[in-house]
This record gives structure tokens, sequence and C-alpha cells, in this order.
DNA sequence: CGCAAGATTGAAGTACGTCAATTCCAGTGG
DNA sequence: CCACTGGAATTGACGTACTTCAATCTTGCG
């Protein structure tokens, strides 16, 4: 089975047989995680760089009025923090959502691979690059769209994620949050979202089933919501496969 | 007179002589722009990387709904966009606010001046680790904090950011934003925006003049906002000199 | 079976948006 | 020096999207 950032990286350049071995050999530390554990705290000296390989883990922040605004969504062929370790300490915490398989890729081994294939080095910078794009388009979102756009947009944007390594079957993918999770993304209350999710399964555009989101009629969706797919950067190589 | 993204560096890491002459050598090409013009485009292919020398530009996207969401500042010492070239197309312009100077730096020769000194280069990257802090801050700001405490937040951030560029006298800083730029960086109406100013200043928290604002009490303006300083990641080096 | 966490729904309150009028002010021309 | 002008700031009245509180219902799981 392909890893899945091998899948990501090729949405953007083609890799040498070497590369994907290089980045197979990531996998030296495996760590397993439960749900709702801590990869690693706000304050701490990040040591390594974490790698998703299976589940969804989440970065956040606590506030002083207990909320926990969450700010990125971390799924398989997720770096977090490539180059995080030139900071003294984390000024978020990284969480896992549901159980996960982490990676733990040592600083040293890191820029060690990406000294030896420009190539490589170049597609995981491209790939921190996007990691911003995302950023930058849910500061959008959630400051300028209505909570059933944000919401809807928020579909779309994971259905691509999703798709991109291959972990999107039937138009569906595996969504393993809770409504209160999904509103601490978006900025609403969990009471707002539940009403927003009712009304785009009123529309037909979705349904839910247990932890699973099931697109049903993306184009319309995508329509709904706004949204424009650009900021995700993967127009490149290997995209067409993923449609067949 | 010292380039302020030498000042700004200076806040991660000591520079030596060496490398602080390589960073004035950047400025090269330089280039005037008015207020309101754009730097680089939604769409274009980026060639070069932007180096604000003076005044204020600003990220932002354009809505179907004619919405104008600004995403991030880009002060003096701010490099837009560091490795930008990798992308295929910008998904977000960059505009001025006020009149700029900017230094238009080929990719070429900032991956040459990285290639020799280390240091440089853990700096540049930190630089952009920073900006992305910035980043999930706002987002925590716009979905989490009421109105009032959005406002003051950002005041203490453009604070602190200019101060650590040399770009503050007198508690305040020159501030060249209408109300309407403000609310759209914000997510909120220019009334709105006008509204929790004047509460700010009715709290005897800031004051403005033309096209400046003056903070009448820091520490009681952080505390309001709720304002961590820990993401802008000035602990370093030279930051105490700031002070004086 | 029974519990606890999460999802769903209703009713009432509020922060913020909308619309529109008025005032302020820097720049320009007389 | 002053009148004129257009963009921005300010203020008021009113509407609404979203929140809050709280009850009920569903579902996974020991």
């Amino acid at each position: 089975m392909l890893s899945p950032l091998v899948r990501k990286l090729e949405h953007f350049t083609a890799l040498s047989e070497e590369d994907k071995r290089a980045i197979q050999a990531f996998t030296g530390e495996i760590r397993q995680f439960g749900p709702r554990e801590d990869i690693i705290c706000e304050g701490d000296k990040p040591d390594h760089v974490h790698l998703i390989l299976e589940g969804w883990a989440a970065r956040y922040k606590l506030l002083p009025d207990g909320d926990r605004p969450i700010m990125a969504y971390l799924i398989p062929g997720d770096l977090c923090d490539i180059n995080v370790t030139l900071l003294d300490k984390m000024d978020h915490s990284i969480g896992t959502l549901s159980p996960c398989r982490v990676a733990m890729i040592s600083r040293d081994r890191l820029t060690a691979i990406m000294a030896e294939s420009p190539t490589l080095s170049r597609a995981l910078w491209w790939s921190t690059l996007v990691d911003e794009a995302i950023l930058r388009e849910w500061l959008v979102t959630v400051g300028h769209r209505p909570a059933n756009k944000r919401i809807a947009h928020f579909i779309c944007e994971m259905m691509l994620r999703t798709r991109a390594v291959g972990l999107s079957q039937d138009n569906g993918f595996s969504m393993p949050l809770t409504q209160e999770e999904l509103a601490d993304t978006m900025g609403m209350t969990p009471v707002h979202a539940n009403r927003m999710l009712k009304e785009l399964r009123d529309q037909q555009l979705i349904e839910m089933g247990r932890r699973r989101m099931i697109v049903k009629d993306l184009p319309r969706l995508m329509d709904f919501a706004d949204f424009n797919p650009n900021y995700l950067h993967q127009q490149a190589a290997g995209l067409q496969r993923e449609y067949t």
C-alpha cells in the first residue's frame, strides 16, 4: 500500500522510485495514539516532526474562557511542523481526534533526506505552502461566510484532501469529528452547527452516517459554498488518476 | 539606518556583519508603489519574492459577493512569499495600502544567499514560521473573540510588530488603514469596527490621530484582548533593546 | 439492559449587520 | 485665507443570524 504522503506529493510533482523509498523509510519509529490524546502540547520544545499515517489529528489552542479553537486538521500524509524545531517552543498543541498512527521523524533525519533529493525537498516545501494556503482560506471562511456555507466549504475541502491521499470512496469519506469539534473549527456553537448540517441534508447536498460524510452532489455543494479549489494546489501530475 | 529585515531577524538570532551585508544587498531592484496598487495578483505566476522596505501592504482575496477579506498585513521587514515561486500560480493577491517601497528579489538570488549562510537561512525560515503562527492566531481571533477584543488584539499585535522593526514611537505607531480595511480584516462591518474603536477610546485604552494609533496602556490593552505574545516568537536576542 | 456522550429540537435573548443620515477633514482651487 | 469637495468617520434606528439555555432523543458500548 502506497504511503499517503507519497500520494499527496505526487499531486505536485513526479517522484522517482528512490524518492518514494526515502519517504517509506521515514516510518522508522511509529507511535500509536488513542483518541483525544495530545501528540505535542503548547509550551513544549519540539524535537520531532510528526507524520500522520492513520487517523485524524488537529491543531488547537486553549483559551482562558475554556474555548478550544481548532486551527487545522491533520490527516494521513500530513506532516506536522516540518521545520518547527527552529522555534523555541510550541505556540499551540496538536492532539488526536480518532486513534492515530504517527511516525516520529527526527530533525536530523529529515534534513538529511531533503539534502539528498532536491525534488523531495521541493515537494515537502510545497506541502507547507499548501498548509499555509489552507490557513488563509479558513480565515476567509470564518470571517466572511455565513454558517451554512462555512460548513459546506469545509466539507468540500476535506473531500478533496481525503481523495488526494486515497481515503475517499463512493463520494464519501470517514470524518471522525463530533459536532462540537466541527463547531470549534468554524467559530460557531455546536447547536448552530447541528442546524446548518440539517439544512445541508434537507437540501440533498450531503448525507451523514456513523462518523461518515457522504457528498451527494459535489458540484452543487461546491457552488453553494463558493468553493474554489485553487488554494489546495492539487492541479499537477497524478491528479486525474484519482478520479477513475 | 538599519534594514527593518535585519532588525526583525535579530529578534530570533544574532547575525554576523557578513549576514547583514548580504541582507542589505537584497535591495538591488527597488520599486515604488502608490497607495492601493497591486504588487501581485491572484492567478499570476510569481517570479519574484517581495520585501517591503517602507509602507504597509496586505494579502487579500476577492469574493464573488464583492467582499475583500484581508488575510495578512505586510510591514517593513516582511518578506512576501519567501518560497512562493514553487507554486504554479498565486491563490491570493498582495496590494499596497499606503505608498510602499518594495525590493524585488529574484528566486535565484535568494536561494544563493541562503545557501551561503546557514544562519541567515534559519532566520528566514523562522520568519515564515512566525507568519504562519500569526495566521493561526488571526483564525482564533476572528472565530472566537468578540468584536471589541478582536480589534484590541490586532492593535496589540501591530504594536509589537512595528516595535520589532523600529517603527513605533511614544507608545504609538503609524497605521495607514481605513476603518473599512480594518473591518475587512476582522470579519466585521465598518460601522461595527467604528463602534468598537470608540469603545476602546472611551475606556482610555487607545487614542487615534491622523493615520496613527496610540496605545495609552499596553498592559491593560493586552489583558483586555487576552493577548499572549508568544505566537510572535520575539523573545530572543535583541528584544530588550527595543524597550529602551 | 442501561448508561453516558453526542445529536436534535424549541424558545427566548443579544451581538452584530443593514440602511441611511450627518459630521469631519485633507486636499484643491479660487 | 477661505469656500468647495469627496472620501472617510460617526451616529441612530431597526432587522437578523447566531447564541444561550434547556429539554429530549438517539446511539455506541460495557
